[in-house]
RNA sequence: GCGGGGGUAGCUCAGCUGGAUAGAGCAACGGUUUUCUAAACCGUCGGUCACGGGUUCGAGUCCCGUCCCCUGCGCCA
């Protein structure tokens, strides 16, 4: 038979096919296939267990039942029942490399990759930022973990729609415009605008916080811009340039291209239907001059919880806010882009936010009579110090993701020519900027995205555990093997001889399980586990690489290490730019 | 007070709807290069999975209780 590329797949159906036949309740078994530990196999499925459970039976009478109805060719797997009731498969050497020598390009592995989100169309929201300040390291997250999300959707079969709903409309501006009229430094406006936005704001900030009059006329700047005042309108103008073209600098360095930025303002003239509409239908009310919506089913939302914690939609001196642009932005994202849901990459202390906002969305939707669309926080934990606190410099300030970048870079430079002096300096230069910025996007991407994270830049640029240089040396190695023998590592290689030593075999059943990885980072929206898989992915062939020499002599083992070699590398690079990184030939 | 997240080796972290002997990396100690990048590899040491009960063939994972840490809770986003 030949295999499928999502070898889990394929056994979960026979397994399912072989259910219905043994008379299972298909509704109560689930087969969960997962890559076992290789002592016991490739693949298991541990479904028998659950169900037996359920059903009051013994799991092993089961497994037993099954396993004499499973389709499965015994020249393409041996399947035997271990301890309670495991079914463990594993692939007969032959069809493992049968396996290996179908699947050989990056494009082979779109077409063939698990179809998750096929013929789905979803908006990721993320990066973010606020307008007239620079991004700092808390803009890390987003920006990194909703680009990996964007890859991985449109890698498992999504149409995706990169959302970038910039914070251009916020009471910053209050604040910032009323600095600009009293406090404009116009030489270092002309020299570097958005570090002179960013000193405004400053200004502006610490001087509405020490007296409310100053709040107030903040207040009435903001509205004097949400109403159009030309002045107003134009300041508002100049930072927004100045913010974005400062922003492109950091995405082109990340990877990033928005399909849309469509920020708060873009909102603007959308906001009075939302309060029209959520007035109308009972679910907004006035409270101390502010509009707000109350879910009395809710512990905490409640108008009747100990402590009231109302959605506020309207603020009481008129102005939208966050909640309202945010539920216009839903209705425009349902009605006029048609997608299936968002996903919103944003801190997880936002979460209270998102739960009100779907809550009083999903409401809205139903008594208006719309179709609600899927929505889904994407939450992040915190990027700490060594110290265990917020990461900051040490004088407390926010650490300009500029900066940080800078940094990478610069380290990553000073290694390298450490490492390879012989190396051009131009070329160690783009070694150090896709090194150090891989470095950042990979410390962030391979811890689970719900947990705070240590920053720790020796962490990150180690070339020992599970970081960036280490994936990216190992993707160097085998470009400079098909060097050394002379190779173009996408052409086609035939007469390999059979998989012999441990190591090989290893390195091949790693290769199989790279699908289930796959689809278990972009079902759960999770890109550590596909991290994790490339770690041990790489793993496997540096222990390879140093038990099993590949430019022997012997043309059949030198062409079947060559294989091993060549899927290996494409499996890397896959993965690696499903995360957002670049890789280098030689480094 | 109420909510959310967390507590796994000295440190940083994995552990996928309960599954096979709880895994990595760092640190410590020892070893490997006339051989494709030693930026690598191999080995040793290291655990009361916060604590106490419970559920069952089986619990780091589920339930109850306790302690500790982080975090959110009206005009910020």
């Amino acid at each position: 038979m030949v295999l499928p590329f999502n070898v889990a797949a394929e056994i979960e159906n026979a397994v399912k096919a072989a259910a219905a036949q043994a008379g299972f309740d298909l509704a109560l078994f689930a087969p969960d296939v997962r890559p076992a530990d290789p002592a016991h196999g490739d693949f298991q499925a541990n479904g028998v267990l659950a169900y037996a459970k359920r059903q009051k039976q013994n799991p092993r009478a089961l497994a037993t039942q099954l396993v004499g109805l499973i389709a499965l060719p015994a020249d393409t797997f041996a399947i035997e029942i271990a301890g309670p009731g495991f079914i463990n498969f594993r692939l007969t050497p032959a069809a493992l490399q049968d396996w290996l020598t179908k699947y050989d390009s990056e494009e082979h592995l779109r077409a063939a990759a698990a179809s998750a989100y096929s013929g789905q169309t979803w908006i990721v929201d993320y990066s973010s930022p606020n307008t007239a300040k620079q991004m700092h390291v808390g803009h890390l997250r987003s920006a990194v973990i909703g680009e990996a999300l964007c890859r991985l959707l449109a890698f498992s079969g999504a149409k995706v729609i990169r959302d970038n709903h910039i914070g251009d409309w916020g009471t910053q501006f209050g604040k910032i415009i009323w600095a600009y009229k009293r406090h404009l430094d116009k030489a270092a406006l002309a020299a570097d605008p958005l570090a002179e936005f960013e000193r405004l704001y400053k200004v502006g900030h610490s001087a509405s916080e020490a007296d409310d009059a100053v709040m107030n006329e903040a207040r009435q700047e903001l509205v004097k811009l949400q109403a159009g005042d030309p002045e107003n309108r134009e300041i508002w103008h100049q930072i927004g340039a100045a913010s974005l073209s400062a922003f492109q600098t950091i995405y082109d360095q990340l990877g990033i291209k928005f399909d849309l930025t469509l920020g708060e303002s873009f909102y603007n003239d959308k906001v009075d239907q939302v309060y029209r509409e959520l007035t109308a239908c009972g679910l907004a009310e006035d409270s101390d001059g502010a509009l707000v919506v109350f879910h009395d089913e809710h512990p905490r939302f409640s108008r009747h919880a100990e402590r009231p914690q109302p959605f506020l939609v309207r603020k009481s001196d008129g102005a939208s806010n966050y909640a309202s642009t945010d539920l216009a932005t839903i209705l425009y994202r349902t009605e006029q882009i048609g997608a299936t849901g968002a996903f919103y990459v944003v801190d997880k202390r936002q979460g209270d936010h998102f739960e009100q906002l779907f809550l009083t969305a999903k409401k809205w939707f139903e008594k208006t009579g719309r179709p609600f669309p899927r929505l889904e926080h994407v939450d992040f934990g915190t990027v700490l110090g060594e110290d265990g606190r917020p990461f900051k410099t040490k004088s407390g300030e926010n650490i300009k993701l500029k900066d940080l970048l800078n940094e990478a870079r610069e380290r990553c430079f000073k290694l390298v020519t450490e490492k390879s002096p012989d190396i051009p300096e131009a070329e160690r230069r783009n070694i150090a900027e896709v090194v150090g910025t891989g470095a950042v996007q990979y410390a962030d991407l391979s811890q689970n995205r719900s947990s705070d994270y240590l920053f720790s830049w020796d962490k990150m640029i180690s070339l020992e555990g599970n970081t960036a240089p280490y994936l990216l040396i190992a993707v160097a190695r085998q470009y400079s093997i098909f060097r050394k023998v002379g190779l173009d590592p996408a052409a086609p290689l035939t007469g390999a001889s059979a998989f012999e030593t441990p190591t090989e075999l290893a390195l091949a059943r790693k290769l199989v399980a790279f699908p289930s990885a796959l689809n278990q980072a972009a079902t759960s929206l999770r890109p550590h586990f596909l991290c994790t898989y490339l770690y041990e992915l790489a793993g496997a062939f540096s222990t390879f690489y140093n038990a099993d020499k590949v430019a022997v002599d012997e043309p059949g083992v030198r062409t079947r290490r060559l294989l091993l070699c060549a899927r290996t590398l494409v499996w890397l690079e896959t993965g690696l730019h499903l995360l957002g990184l670049r890789t280098l030939q030689r480094m």
